[in-house]
DNA sequence: GAGTGGTCTAGACCACGCG
DNA sequence: GCGTGGTCTAGACCACTCA
């Protein structure tokens, strides 16, 4: 029972001249927006229950329809979870059906199941200053506190993915070479567990390049060997930047692969 | 008015050993499958509007609701186009506001308006006999009618894109390379249009390249630049692949863009 | 059997596009 | 002002999970 709707619909704002008006939202988005409000406040955690949908509905006054039409646009989003029978979990990196949610490397033959984990061997793990790039990537100023880490995938015991980090110092204060190498499962879920940041999407740029010396020595391939260069910025809920990544790929025995729709 | 819903529910039938139970299908789904035939069948041209939802409605015997969630999921799929006080419209290649659909590549500065169109250089485009590779992309049998077409897409004076093609011979009889290079706008349009062939979904396999001799000249690069290798399958609705495309992308002022959710 | 999400319906009203 | 898709509600029943 209870409460009124958050907001009465604004139907009737002023416009501003020369661009639409300034539109009308509907109350499942309003509802949307406050179950993402919960969620960026941590109200529930990554792998946890929230509230059933009725529940949902009394808490925010409205019927149980608008709330599920608030749920399925956050499941489409994959920031949510459905299951028949049990409840709507916040997603999580852990107990990922696939085992990397944001990793297109697929080996040509096979699939990741029967390739096995990846091993990781983190090189280098410290607290650096911003450059100018990073800075920008990470909506922070040049010269602020940051982590920077290198680490080497290998799968089946062949160097195959060499990566560049770098993570808000602030957020991730103590991040520590031994975390990045030890945490059995995705580094996301490792972040999300420990730090309490999780990763909602991501946006990539793919180049293909020629390594440097220091660089293909570490992927066990010749200077003349190109590779794909895959920069990721990571964002959490609130579209925040909380990571980039450059990732160099060995291609000769896996492909990116990406679907069309 | 009228008819009665397709089929009831199969809520009972017969398991298989080892698999879960063969599922149930919402009576929207079994809607959704008329509507994907309907499609598939040319009932609605790309472009056109299908019926109003309270027409579908009527049509099925289910209600606006019901009718409703199907054309979600189709819209979703990008297959229909919800315009909301117009109505729902067939997808299509053309008069899309992107573009390119299918084309992920974008220039490192600026956006594809500011870009303007590519230039399109058709080299070659003949009927030839499939080997076994574009055989098995294509669904064929090896040695069956393919052609075969070689094209350079330049943007602004600069040759970026290499691109060789598949096409099965069978429903696409008769293409030339004027048809190729002369269609303004998308070559997908072009296969609507003159073919009544629908791309709607698509998968790419993506590498780093050296390019051969003869590709490096006609992108007007060194055998020693790494070039994005970019190998498509597209296919139509009943999910029946119909083109094999392979690209070489040169990313020295462009990138791949990807997203991931 | 109780509780969850999933489907389906019927009806009311709203925003949008267009003649 | 009409027809379209879009929102919201209320209620019934179904499928799935787990105790």
């Amino acid at each position: 029972m209870s409460a009124t709707p958050p907001f009465a619909a604004d139907t009737a704002l002023p416009s501003v001249a020369g661009l639409p008006a300034p539109a009308f939202s509907p109350l499942y988005q309003q509802i949307k927006g406050l179950i993402l409000q919960s969620l960026q406040a941590g109200e529930w955690k990554p792998g946890e229950a929230i509230p059933s949908e009725m529940d949902l509905a009394a808490r925010f006054g409205v019927s149980q329809g608008t709330v599920r039409k608030a749920i399925d646009e956050l499941a489409g989003e994959n920031l949510l979870l459905r299951r028949q029978g049990k409840g709507t979990f916040v997603s999580t990196h852990a107990e990922q059906q696939v085992q990397y949610r944001f990793l297109r490397l697929m080996p040509d033959s096979g699939d990741a199941t029967t390739e096995g984990p990846a091993e990781r061997r983190v090189i280098d793990c410290r607290s650096v200053r911003a450059n100018a790039e990073v800075a920008r990537a990470l909506g922070l100023r040049a010269g602020e506190s940051v982590i920077q880490a290198r680490r080497v995938l290998s799968f089946q015991g062949e160097p195959t993915i060499l990566e560049d980090l770098w993570l808000p110092g602030s957020a991730f204060k103590g991040l520590t070479a031994l975390q990045m190498s030890d945490y059995p499962g995705p580094t996301y879920a490792m972040l999300e567990l420990e730090f309490g940041v999780r990763m909602v999407r991501a946006d990539e740029k793919i180049r293909a390049v020629l390594p440097d010396a220091e660089q293909a020595s570490l992927l066990q391939v010749t200077e003349q060997t190109p590779l794909l260069s895959v920069v990721r910025t990571s964002y959490t809920y609130n579209d925040a930047p909380m990571e980039l990544r450059r990732g160099l790929y060995r291609t000769d025995r896996h492909h990116y692969r990406n679907a069309l729709g």
